[in-house]
DNA sequence: ACCTAGGCATCAAAAAATTTGATGATGTGA
DNA sequence: TCACATCATCAAATTTTTTGATGCCTAGGT
């Protein structure tokens, strides 16, 4: 199982930035060690992989061969792995530091990430945390391509390699403005509101979402108004022109005009739409992510 | 993040052959280098991590430091990473080998492992599969300390360290003696049957299970007859003494000692109970474990 | 209390490995 | 064709690792 494994630290680190550089020489600066050094290494471990990982194209640098590239992926997971190793054995357990980038879904993240990120850097007051907003196909494009770890967003079909773990649900809910002749009622159902303008908020998966529920329930709906922004849906519920449908509830019935919107509980039998972190499947997370990971597990496992 | 990372895999290695062994003249044998490399090289480490790992019992060998025994957990994980990224660069990366330890659960095992077990070994010829098969308590012991990587189970509420992603479900079914009145049936629901005397598959968390498919009919059952051993279970069904509930089906419908039942599905809107895959969350799974896992994925996912 | 045996640390010397700087080979682009 | 940039190679220098010898420490036997 183990022990033909005759290859170093070094050797790996040195054809990463090699490959990644697609030079030797510019690695060699970046390493500040000479050329040969970088050379010499690569060569030796090519040798005792018994596996060509670069292309020397003579006069113009490096390319990575079909093998390589592979290599050089799983690598990145390892070396990433090494310094996991160190920070571990440092006894830093506790506080991390370095980045994390994390993917969110738009929509969601006015409402999760500044709690997540309050309570994290608190926690861990070197960590940098930086996070991408998106549609769910970015999102899952930035997943594949490594530019973030994980992703929170809506549960979907996603490409093979990603997997998914359910952190919460969103229950979608009715506002009303104050004046509606439901704003006193204690939950509503969908089919009462089919005489009533629907505002529809317009976002690529979310739309979908909100259409179905209203096709569920047998009545037909057609929006009055489309916005694909938040805010903007609010402000027109607050203004008395229609009811409309969302899944994320600011802790405060104001808008931004100074209007007021009334929260009323969907009384139809719909599935809350569940809210997932994605992350690739086989592939280890970092101390940092998996960090993340368990805060958002702390703090969102409970509000059911 | 990286750079500041000096230790070296052959110091991790001897580190952790030491620690195993609680002695570093016998890891110095096992290992063929002399008895001071040893003692060196876990030195250094020690010195570049800036954490004591051994107490050094002068007389009696070695024992680890909480730091240690924390940090030697982790380099498992990591120096199967190293092995696995040779593999993977040694263009092995079809033909696995080595060995796998999975776990299943009892009564799960002879239905899933022989198909599982074949088609890996077909694709994987040198792969050694071992399934430890045990109640979903001893498997959860089994994976914590890593007596098997992955396990075959029923899904539960697991200790926390653990995930579990479904593979597939198991739907209850009844079984009747062919002479039995629903025998031409397409279908049939608890309560009809509550007359009837039942006979109980006694396991563990399987009876919990049937009990409660029962009772939520609002049917109050008690079983005439119960077993542990599903052959026995299914040949009381076929001399008459019964009906019976299972969720795992055998492609024939005969018993060992010749008889025949018949299989009815149950209208009763149950829910079936999901099968799962469960591992160590935040841990990387090997090579071969991610091939299993695939396996399982791609035979299982489509039987709905 | 005093040995003794087993086990780890340490040291200098030897061996192995890595790195360097110089040089050579090879293709690119003007 | 010529300069130029890039990688490979080589011997020497340097660093790291290993070795074998030795010393120190403690448990356990007498």
């Amino acid at each position: 199982m183990a022990g033909d494994v005759n290859f170093t630290l070094v050797q790996l680190r040195y054809f990463a930035t090699a490959a990644e550089a697609c030079s030797m020489t510019a690695a060699a600066q970046q390493l500040r060690v000479s050329q040969s050094a970088v050379s010499t290494a690569v060569s030796q471990l090519e040798h005792s992989l018994q596996v060509q990982l670069l292309i020397r194209h003579h006069a113009k640098g490096l390319s990575l061969t079909a093998a390589g590239s592979r290599f050089l992926q799983e690598l990145k997971n390892f070396l990433a792995h090494a310094d996991d190793l160190a920070e571990t054995a440092r006894g830093l357990g506790t506080r991390l530091s370095g980045e994390l980038v994390i993917g969110c879904f738009l929509s969601l993240s006015p409402f999760l990430l500044p709690r997540l990120f309050a309570g994290l850097t608190e926690q861990h007051p070197d960590l940098r945390v930086q996070a991408i907003e998106g549609e769910t196909e970015e999102l899952q494009e930035a997943l594949l391509n490594g530019q973030c770890e994980l992703a929170l967003m809506y549960e979907m079909d996603l490409a093979e390699p990603l997997t998914t773990e359910q952190i919460t649900v969103a229950p979608p809910y009715v506002i009303v403005p104050p004046r509606h002749r439901f704003a006193r009622r204690k939950g509503v159902r969908i089919a009462e509101l089919a005489e009533d303008p629907f505002v529809l908020y317009d976002l690529p998966h979310s739309r979908e979402y909100f259409m179905s529920l209203t096709a569920s329930t047998g009545v037909s709906v057609q929006p009055r108004y489309r916005s694909s922004n938040y805010e903007t849906v609010r402000s027109l519920v607050a203004n008395g022109q229609g009811y409309s449908i969302l899944n994320q509830r600011p802790v405060r019935d104001t808008t931004y005009d100074g209007g007021q919107v009334v929260t009323l509980p969907l009384l139809d039998p719909v599935s809350p739409l569940p809210v997932v972190l994605a992350y690739l499947r086989n592939t280890r997370l970092t101390r940092r992510a998996q960090a993340f990971a368990a805060f958002c597990r702390e703090l969102l496992r409970s509000e059911d």
